[in-house]
Order: structure tokens, then sequence, then C-alpha cells
DNA sequence: CGCCCTTGGTGATCAAGATCACATCAGGGC
DNA sequence: GCCCTGATGTGATCTTGATCACCAAGGGCG
């Protein structure tokens, strides 16, 4: 019996493509996967569906109450900052995932802010409505735990770069890794202060490093855009 | 309903009190503590209990299999090894605690070796018995929960700490959590070049600024042993 | 006792990247 | 067109801490 398996990892499709109804999206999480139609009803009618403007700082410690966001299309930056104003983005998180069990579980989201990378379209369920579930769905549960473990493994992937790699090569690992799924390898929308806090970084090193990959080729530059020339160049960087 | 709070950080009581049986032992894990005196027995059943001594590595990427252990007495390690042989710590376990879910679960343990930092007792449980048990037992899974969200939230507060602390801040919060629960706040086995693992750095970096914390008489230095002289100038220097 | 291996001490050097200080530049609003 | 703001370009330092090169001290062991 092997009940436990990887979860995809993958860009969910458009939800356009589905008819973007709040039912369907909410079908279209990992999480939920093993739920019933019926099932999903019952979620659907206790969900609350709200949207987010790009940059939009939507959850902030303590302000915001226990709550799990099921996030449907868009993308959420998790960061904390430090004393001295830095920021460092924890976690990108990607639409058909789900955020905030910190808050549910545990200890708590600690210092952690939730901000819109995009436009994004969100659900909220309360503390209990997710302790149900938790209890009454085994299913549930378990893909909760994988999501866990997962979420778990890249954060304990990011702190050995950040120990480890140069800033040029966390920087070339960011790059591929906002561009991937999109099919023209290019992204748009991303300032140097964005991967700077990305990358745990400096707005002025991003910018000359940037400028350097651009020298040897790699990418090509423009205002709040980066599109990549050369794949396995960078590739080979973000080994360091 | 509130049936999810906080599990224990405590390091247990040591096992000698309780008499030290495997039975006692696995009892006094967090993640057990809803089953009952017969579920126990049944795990008790089918769990192997082995020791190592300090120092060994009993788990390496690849070569063990899928198995979960319940860290029962001692200290463990979980490490990886970067290209150039640097080792970095991700997290050290306490007793009462269970690790390796991360082979059970999504994308395995990765590069990660675990390695026992003091002398230890541990059981180590099958794939399909852990399987079975988070299925037929939901609270156990629950606890579960509990805890790689506990562990998520650690890890990403160590990677806040790399990005934006000094390595002496980073240092003084390592040796304080060492000594955290030691009566006498002093840690024994534990060599320079052990920290610099912990922390991210190098050797020769971390005895030139232990040797800066004695002068400043924060610590007093021993062959193989540290011992906190002014816990307040150490905390003070570990928030950077 | 002499050997060797692990641990710790320290100087010298160097490179990465943080930090400060401005100069542009593009776009939006009026 | 003008002004303001956010995004970017770049030079000039300055520190931190990695890296190299040894040496010394402690301790187990034949």
């Amino acid at each position: 019996m092997r009940i436990l398996h990887g979860i995809s990892r993958k860009r969910q499709p458009p939800a356009a493509a589905s008819g973007g109804g709040k039912l369907a999206l909410l079908s279209e999480t990992d999480i939920f996967r093993d739920l019933t139609p019926r099932d999903m009803e019952e979620i659907e009618r206790v969900t609350a569906m709200t949207t987010c403007r790009r940059g939009k700082v939507f959850y902030t410690p303590g302000e915001t109450g226990e709550v799990l966001f099921v996030l449907k299309q868009g993308r959420v930056n998790l960061f904390r900052i430090n004393p001295d104003g830095k920021k460092l983005v924890l976690t990108s998180v990607d639409a058909g995932t789900v955020f905030g069990e910190m808050s549910l579980i545990g200890q708590g989201m600690h210092d952690t802010f939730a901000e819109a990378a995009e436009e994004c379209t969100l659900c909220v369920m309360s503390r209990s409505d997710v302790e149900h579930l938790l209890v009454n769905k085994p299913q549930v549960a378990l893909r909760f735990l994988e999501l866990l473990a997962n979420r778990l493994s890249e954060v304990e992937t990011r702190l050995e770069t950040v120990a480890f790699k140069s800033v040029p090569a966390r920087l070339a690992a960011e790059i591929l890794r906002l561009t991937k799924g999109t099919p023209d390898e290019r992204v748009d929308g991303v300032s140097h202060q964005d991967l700077a806090d990305a990358v745990g970084s400096y707005r002025e090193t991003v910018t000359r490093i940037l400028n350097e990959f651009r020298r040897d080729g790699l990418i090509e530059l423009d205002r709040l855009s980066i599109s990549i020339k050369d794949a396995e160049g960078l590739k080979a960087l973000a080994e360091s």
C-alpha cells in the first residue's frame, strides 16, 4: 500500500480554461483533490473568495485572524521584515496551493507577512472549518502532510543555498524559477528590488549582477522585464 | 473546538527516570501521545530499537530505506554536504521527536544525512507501519502536522538568520540554544568545527569569534567545552 | 616515552558584497 | 510640457569573513 506520493508542483493551468467558477477553482487545489463533489460543495458554502491587487499585503501577523488561504490564481510571497526594515521572501506560493497553515497549527505565522506578487484570487477558510475538515476527512490531512513536507524540503534547500552559494548563483536560480512555466522564458513586473528581497541581497548588487549577466549574453534586460537568452548558462551558474 | 495546539518543545526529562523500557520511551514521544496503551503495545511490537554512538552517520540518502526514526535519547543532526564537501546542519533534533518524515512523504530526504550528535537511542518504523498508523489513527496524523509545521517555522527562522545576521550573532544564538536546558549553562563535546557546521561558517572564524567572546567576558572556553558567563550579553549579540 | 591525530590559535591576504552617494530615465498625472 | 515617483546605473569605499599557511597543545596508545 502506497498511499502517499508526491504532489504535483507544476503550475496550474490558467483557471479561465476551467470556467473560473469558485467550485471549479477549489477542486483544482491539490489539497482537496480526494474529496467528492458533494464534499466540495460543502466547502464551497463556507468559503469566502476574494481578489487582491498586485503588491497588496493582505496578511499581517497579529492583525489577521487564524485562517487558511487557498490560492486560486496568481502568486503570493510570504516574507519577513527584519529590525532594519529589510525584507526577505521566505516562499513564493503558486496557484493551486494553500498557505497560512502556520497560523492554524503550532506557533503561528510568527512575523510572516503575505503579499500578492501578482493579481490574485484566493479563498479564505476559518480555523474551525479547517479543523473540521482535518478530523473528518483523513485524506485531506494526508495531503496537508505532503504539502508541509514539500514546503519544508524547499525551505531547507533555500537555507543551504543562502548559506553556501554566491549572490550571482542565487540570482540565476531565482530567474530560472520565475520564468519556469512561462513559454517565452521571460518575467515581467519584477523589479531589481523584488529580486534582491527574494535572494536576500541588495538592490544595487542585483542591478550590477544582472548587467553582468547581460554582458555575458545570459539574459536580456528591460524595465521591469527579464528574458532568458541562455538557460543552460544560467543553470550552470546557479550550481555555483 | 480547538483540537490543534502547540506541542511541547521542551527537552524530555532523561529517559532513565522513567525506567528506559522501550514502551515507556515510545509513550513519551509527542507524536504518539494520543494513543492508548493498547495501541502503543502494537507499535512496540513492530518497532526496532537501536543505539548509535556519538558521531555515527546512520542515515545516508539513497543507502537507507524509507523509514521513520523516533529519537528516544540523545540528539541528532540532520545535515547536507555541498559539492565542496562543506557540511551544513539543517536541524538539530532533540529526544522525544521524530524525523525522517521526508523520506516517507513527498520528495524524500534529498541529500540529507543524519548523524548522532550525542549517544543516541532510537526506534525505526517502516514506511508501511507509518502509513497504516496515519490512516487509522487520525490523531497521529494531526500530531504529525503540528510537528512539521513547527519544523517549518524553525527552518524559516534559521533562513532569516543566515540571510541577515552576522556570524557572531548566529554563533551566540547557537551557543544559547545548545546550553538551553542544561542547568550549569555549559556545553561539552562540541568542537569549533561542529559550531561552524551549525551556523554555516568556518572553523577558523569560529575560533576567532569565540576568543573575542571570551575576551568580552561572555563565555569561558576549554577544550571541547563552552560555559556561559553572561547570558544576557550573548542574547543581545544574538539579536545582531 | 615517542607518535600521531584531533582540536584549537593566529597571522596574512583577498574577494564578495554591503553601504553610501548620486545621476539618469521612464511613465503617470495634471 | 512639467513634476514626481519609482526603477535603474554606477563609482567609491569599507567590512566581513572566507581562505591559506602554519604552529602548538592535549590526549590516547603502542
